[in-house]
DNA sequence: TGTACATCAGTGAACGCGCGTTCACTGATGTAC
DNA sequence: TGTACATCAGTGAACGCGCGTTCACTGATGTAC
């Protein structure tokens, strides 16, 4: 039977903030319309009054994983200051934790390689996370104003590449050695300044 | 009809070499039984005389991938040596020929997340291949014995993230960023032995 | 070496199942008077 | 403010389709004599 407005809206919510985590736990072709509905307390049927296609509810859902991320993100910069929070970020995300759940973590490792294989729509929908994702991380960065957004670039495509390694290398020592690596890694690149001849030759 | 030990040999390796490039092109859960069986000019009945499940053709297809690509990089660096043959893997590995058609590619970026989804089986797969890369990544770097292997996950970890990123992110711009950047940091990477104070850290 | 026969790789139909999507229906909600 | 009615969110069954897997069957291969 029909539902308020406000109910209504509940619903939409919920059902893109629960396929938000279903994408990265599972990636897209792993999602269910049905799994996800179900989840939200309602019927498969119903799913075509909020969204033209499975498609869209991905689109949406993308969406919605960055932008919970970032605004997590942004709080903490404003809590703790941007450098600060740029160190819990990576220490975060390069841990076991992180590489375990991927429900609540970031949608680039999770289902990157997925994305890619999907629409236009979603795509744009990723890229306008990932540049967002990488405007916050160049924030963090104690460096000149010119090399930020290459050190961003730079730290998030090493700590993405991690993850999805450690991900697929299953819960054994590779695993660890290659998150602790990450950390080390990381840590260099926001700790040290490069010189010029190491960022401006090749 | 029955056919020769040599042709159902010849099948069974057609199988997976297929079944492996589809995998990289459409990642786990985008390649059916069928599909692979009618690409190999087969039918899907016969798939069970080869494989135990379809669990089982993954597991085999994900080390005929590494394999793959692991016999062309030693061949290389037999040829050119371990130094020249690491750039040109590198240059390779960051290039837009590289994002864009994945079926021949490095199996990491393109289903390692799937692969953190899979069974143990065709986790230990992916570790074997992840050892064998990384070791002949650490082969080829110019540095001091003791930070070879460290280097080559900081390097491979770097080029898997830019190339599922830059893949998510489409065919736009900001692609092009991500690989150009990460051709950057990688050349970094091999061309200098960080000072001590800069591995030790943290 | 030749023959009789068991083996089994490959075929094609079928199994149960879950997928994304559609649709007639229900009844509370929202609106026009 | 109260009433009559149109709207439409959600239900549950059904659609066609493809999935992984099974199976009776075929006939060339491999083997035992």
């Amino acid at each position: 039977m029909r539902v308020s407005k406000q109910t209504m809206e509940r619903h939409h919510k919920e059902i893109i903030a629960i396929a938000a985590a279903m994408l990265r736990e599972r990636g897209v072709l792993g999602v269910g319309v049905a799994d996800v509905m179900q989840a939200a307390g309602l019927t498969h049927g119903g799913f075509y009054r909020h969204f033209a296609s499975k498609e869209a509810l991905v689109a949406e859902a993308t969406s919605a994983a960055f932008a919970e991320i970032l605004d997590g993100l942004e709080k903490a910069a404003a809590r703790k200051g941007a450098a600060a929070a740029l160190e819990d970020y990576i220490s975060g995300y390069l841990s076991q934790r992180h590489v375990d759940q991927p429900s609540r973590g970031c949608p680039i490792p999770a289902f990157g390689a997925d994305a890619g294989r999907e629409s236009a729509s979603i795509r744009a929908e990723f890229e306008a996370g990932v540049d967002r994702l990488l405007a916050w991380i160049a924030a963090g960065l104690r460096c000149a104003e010119a090399e930020r957004t290459a050190k961003a670039i730079e730290l998030l495509s090493l700590m993405v590449g991690a993850v999805v390694t450690a991900r697929a290398s299953g819960d054994q020592a590779l695993s660890k050695k290659i998150l602790a690596q990450g950390r080390r890694s990381a840590g260099n690149l926001i700790s040290v300044c490069p010189r010029l001849s190491q960022t401006s030759t090749r």
